[in-house]
DNA sequence: TCGTTACTTGACTCCATAGTCAAGAAGATA
DNA sequence: TATCTTCTTGACTATGGAGTCAAGTAACGA
């Protein structure tokens, strides 16, 4: 259902082109989104919004009226909390030297990226496959995968028998296992991320 | 707390030597049984009660009542489940030919039967941290690990950078992979498994 | 066959989260 | 300042699962 019956969802990122809000509806627009950027960015897309409206110091109810629930107000948040985290690792990764060096640290970014932002992860595992935004940017992030896939099997550098799909699950897993077990450190994720990426490579 | 305050909870395996139960009470005992065995193969040690309890034809309180809880009930029932599947792994596994073999093939083995044994999984995973034959399962399996780990390294077939902790990981990420991608098919699972053996082998 | 006691039931409480809405609070406008 | 309208609130409903217990049911033994 849509948020208020009489009235559309302001969308609420840009300027607000639509109704005009009054004062004090502006300032918990704002300060819904910052509160919803911090909350997701510590403790990811799943947090309760009791939390969110906490952390923004409005009730629930606030929430839901001007964004309309959790996958609107990702939408408002998602490209803030991690469309240039992914963007920047695309073009990184692009400008590097060779065909391998891209694909592997591409993957390594990717997976630091979930490590390190809990946010981040949920978009790429596609948490909430109803966001379009979303799953733009997961879509593009995907066909540059797939493109350092082509690149580095056409260089024979990577395994031919590895599929794009093979990709879109390696990412898939990292989220998984990002997810559910915290305790390993930085270091060892680090580590066992080589472990994987030496298992891609093509036999000399 | 105890199931029931004025008698101990039936030790419901074996031959239940204590107070001796009613006959209506020990068809429920043998029923609830049955009905969780068929139930966590199919669909987890996490799978509600009342599912259970639907499945045997009583109610949610006789389980408590018999058992007193869901870690109760899967200690009565995690040696028919999977501890004697892990067992043959073990030494099916001992008996290959070879430490890189024996190595690659027992967690091949083991990342199978959690794909196949949802159960088999949570044990694995240690999704019940309380239970005591279960811990000793687990630890039974890594203790094995450990050693072909040790044996395939001494034999320079895997790589020396491969910790015993790790192993530990390989076998709990598969777990978390498992319960949340349950899309893949066997075949891509199995083709998958093979980049990650190949990852710790030994350069040559 | 009947009383005693063990056993079972299912309705109940509790908890956590999503989502709703009538009533009251506060900005905007004249 | 008064009035109109927008906005916010928090108590409410709904959901789904864990765990409990008084009251009813059925087995057993004499």
């Amino acid at each position: 259902m849509s948020p208020s019956a009489s009235q559309p969802p302001p969308r609420a990122s840009a300027a607000t082109p639509a109704p005009r809000l009054r004062a004090d509806a502006q300032r918990n627009v704002e300060g819904i989104r910052r509160a919803a950027l911090e909350v997701f960015r510590t403790s990811g897309l799943t947090t309760p919004l009791d939390e969110v409206a906490r952390a923004a110091g409005v009730s629930k109810g606030t929430i839901y009226h001007r964004f309309g629930g959790r996958s609107a107000l990702i939408d408002a948040v998602v490209d803030d909390l991690v469309a240039e985290r992914i963007r920047d690792i695309i073009e990184a990764v692009g400008e590097l030297e060779g065909p391998l060096t891209r694909f592997e640290e591409f993957l390594r970014r990717t997976w630091l990226l979930q490590y390190d932002e809990p946010a981040a992860n949920d978009v790429l595992m596609r948490a909430l496959p109803d966001s379009q935004p979303l799953a733009i940017l997961c879509d593009q992030a995907c066909d540059f995968a797939r493109h350092l896939l082509h690149e580095a099997q056409a260089a024979n550098v990577i395994r031919a028998d590895v599929t794009p799909e093979d990709l879109t699950y390696l990412i898939l897993e990292r989220g998984v296992i990002v997810r559910a077990c915290t305790k390993q450190s930085r270091t060892d994720y680090t580590r066992r991320l080589d472990f994987i990426l030496r298992g891609l490579r093509a036999t000399r």
